[in-house]
DNA sequence: CAGAACTTCATGCAAACGCATACACTTTGG
DNA sequence: CCAAAGTGTATGCGTTTGCATGAAGTTCTG
């Protein structure tokens, strides 16, 4: 039976992202990125080092090989660079460049201000915190995402925007 | 200040939703369906009369061109039928067929197991009902999308599922 | 230390997507 | 009642996506 009220709150969860992400993109919050794109330089944002592939791969909803392109795309528009890892050959590692990191802000600090014109006039700031919470502990949800041991300290340490400062 | 925490909630809600989706996919759910796909025959098997192809379109992240063609390659497929409305000469209402609904069930039962799988353990009952309870709120937010007027009382009448039963 | 098994990323290719726009129908205003 | 504006859907076209697979590097195993 218990079943049945995951099943609601998944049906919920996922449609209030569908009618907030659709209004983020009427409002041309990512422009003149797609919300794809701005989303890894968004994570990029959030790790001080270079960041693996396979690392940006999981936490964007997007198969390996696409992501592979899209940041081919991002290097030759000059906003993220790539290099090869040092300690594996086959790694890719990637990072901001300057102008990479500054468009994220620039979509951030715009993107921000969407976010809470939809979210405050319906939810308590106490309601949030709440929603942060439980959707957190979702991410811990069984499988390859949690916070789990990969990668020393690097990718996965404050990865929580740049400094709290914008969002994605 | 409240950006601040209205940016971590949806950051929250939208990485959840990413990870959550993600091991659905992985586990195949929707086979042999595209989760886009079977989004659209979920929202129609909620819904009693044939739906508007643009009422669809609220419920589903896709561009008009885009439903416009999936639902196409549903219909070739023999899972909706398409016809004419009578009451607007331009509008095209699209229904499950008996393959659609069967296959769509199948599939919601799968889906519903691999939810509460993932969900359960890391939520309880009542944790459950509050993430449903705030995000149910979150639809509300400025846009066309919430409770509003449009067409009678046909699609957005149940709108959960075929009766509670599976779900997306 | 050689070879099998595995991991990580790239590439060929067909399918699907979004944007701009055309088309059909409906409603509005004079 | 007719033209103008508006709404709902389809189509042309270039871009992006995913799947299957290949190539390069690493780790495991005997």
């Amino acid at each position: 039976m218990s079943a049945r009220s995951a099943a609601l709150a998944w049906e919920s969860l996922f449609r209030a992202q569908v009618h907030l992400m659709r209004q983020f993109e009427a409002a041309k919050d990512f422009r003149p990125l797609s919300s794809r794109e701005y989303d890894v330089l968004f994570t990029l944002s959030g790790s001080e080092a270079p960041m693996r592939l396979r690392d940006l791969n999981a936490h964007v909803l997007l198969s390996q090989p696409s992501l592979s392109r899209m940041v081919d795309r991002l290097a030759a528009a000059g906003l993220v660079r790539r290099s090869t890892a040092d300690d594996d050959g086959r790694g890719v590692l990637v990072c901001l460049t300057g102008a990479g990191a500054q468009l994220q802000k620039e979509i951030g600090r715009r993107h921000v201000r969407s976010i809470a014109a939809l979210i405050d006039p319906v939810l308590t700031e106490e309601e949030q915190a709440v929603l942060t919470e439980l959707t957190g502990k979702l991410k811990s949800a069984a499988g390859g995402g949690g916070p789990s041991a990969r990668s020393v300290g690097g990718p996965s340490a404050g990865s929580v925007g740049s400094a709290g400062e914008e969002d994605r």
